[in-house]
DNA sequence: TCTCGAAATTAACCTGCGTCATCACGATTG
DNA sequence: CAATCGTGATGACGCAGGTTAATTTCGAGA
């Protein structure tokens, strides 16, 4: 089913089989996109919803002079936009970062799923909520770590991220992003993202070849990124263990 | 009406005033709060959201140094931790920043909202959503713009959001908060926001005395800032003329 | 096997902001 | 009135990360 990896393993809300029966059933197509695909620009009104299912996506804004800031990545079960069903019109661009495989939900099916069902709702609205805690520890990370700090802190939720996917085994794991686009997640230069890379290499924290992540010493990348995965909201019986998938 | 602020002014989600007669009926209690109170903890169970009547509040997320960053600051008319009904247990802090009078919605309350009223319950998402493209405006603040531009920013935005509430009048309004507050949300440190005030002051775009601002040049701090006040969702009545209030 | 373009890597230089320290001012309190 | 405290203001110095510009590596395609 293309909704499995949606809100899988996440803390008290679980979805009954009937609600993902009639998640599934409000999919109006199933779409593959190129790499670096815009789909969404900011201001357009938006009548339908995108769930991910295979690939990297991304949110951005654009400064004045072309200078992009990555506001949150996505992986597949993130229901990218979900945010555009109240809002209708986003403040951000859109795009895919690989080759992505994406679920289209027209709004008029959200809206009947409102009506009928108070407590799907409030799952997908907990869903987009997740996304905004996200946004929260991005700033805690602009804000307040040094280069390293971020970089670390930003693959340590990548990983986290990707295990509840079944995408990553706890170390190793397929990052479609280049040094570039960390820098554009990370508020640096891609120069300084490539002396991060270099410094964690050389600390045998983690390796980054070819979008390829290895962790090396998953505790030291964590405490370097003063990472706390509190704020992912995982299920307590999956955040001691993660899942050998 | 202790709600009369709340999603005013907001593009498409005017309250009916049935819905505001439900909301109103929801509160269990006003209180009022001393300065610098923190009234959740990250990690605490919640059974009840907060709407914020009058004073400025913040929420935060303290590093392991006990470094602050702040990720949002809320005025009067927010619904301050409403994502706590979907989430139950939030991931930073909350807490007053001046004295501040608030409303309480027990949880219970909005489980009733969710299932009797589905378009009110749709608003009620909408206002966190409000929060998350906020928190964007500021990922995009804190890893594009040099320290001007974001000290710029904020001051840019909260006089919007404090126009929409009636406390500023476009140009003069008071902010409850210090200079080192001010660093703790543009990830500054307070010596640098000192430097950054007294260069607003000479280029004659913004003062700041004592926690209260007087914009001399708005387009000009706007673009000093790079600030678009799209992400707000102001009603476009009101996107070209601010209130008169 | 060769070519080409994207990505990674590195060096040299510079600057914006942090750090540390001190001082001034006004409000509050004993 | 003196003492204290929160807040703002300012100077000297150092460094993390930006800027610019080459150079190298590597995978894809011919």
């Amino acid at each position: 089913m293309f909704t499995d990896r949606f809100l899988r393993f996440r803390r008290g809300v679980k979805l009954e089989p009937e609600e993902r029966r009639r998640l599934e059933a409000g999919i109006s197509e199933v779409r593959t996109l190129a790499p670096r695909t815009t789909i969404v620009k900011a201001g357009d009104v938006l009548s339908q919803s995108t769930l991910l299912i295979e690939g990297i996506m991304s949110r951005f804004i654009d400064d004045r002079r072309g200078l992009r800031q990555l506001v949150a990545v996505h992986v597949p079960g993130d229901f990218v936009d979900l945010h555009a069903f109240p809002l209708k019109v986003l403040d951000h661009d859109v795009a895919t970062m690989t080759a992505a495989t994406v679920a289209i939900v027209p709004h008029a099916q959200l809206d009947a799923i409102m009506h009928e069902m108070p407590e799907l709702t409030r799952k997908l609205w907990f869903a987009t909520l997740i996304d905004a805690a996200i946004h929260r520890a991005w700033l805690f990370r602009l804000g307040r770590l040094d280069a390293i700090g971020r970089v670390a802190h930003f693959l340590c939720e990548t990983n986290a991220r990707l295990v509840l996917a079944g995408l990553s085994d706890g170390r190793r794991f397929a990052l479609g992003l280049n040094q570039t686009d960390l820098a554009e997640i990370c508020g640096l230069t891609n120069v300084h993202v490539n002396r991060v890379m270099r410094a964690l290499r050389e600390e045998r924290l983690c390796v980054f070849r070819s979008s390829l992540v290895e962790i090396l010493a998953p505790e030291k990348l964590a405490a370097r990124g003063q990472f706390d995965p509190a704020y992912l909201y995982i299920d307590d019986a999956l955040a001691e263990r993660p899942p050998s998938v």
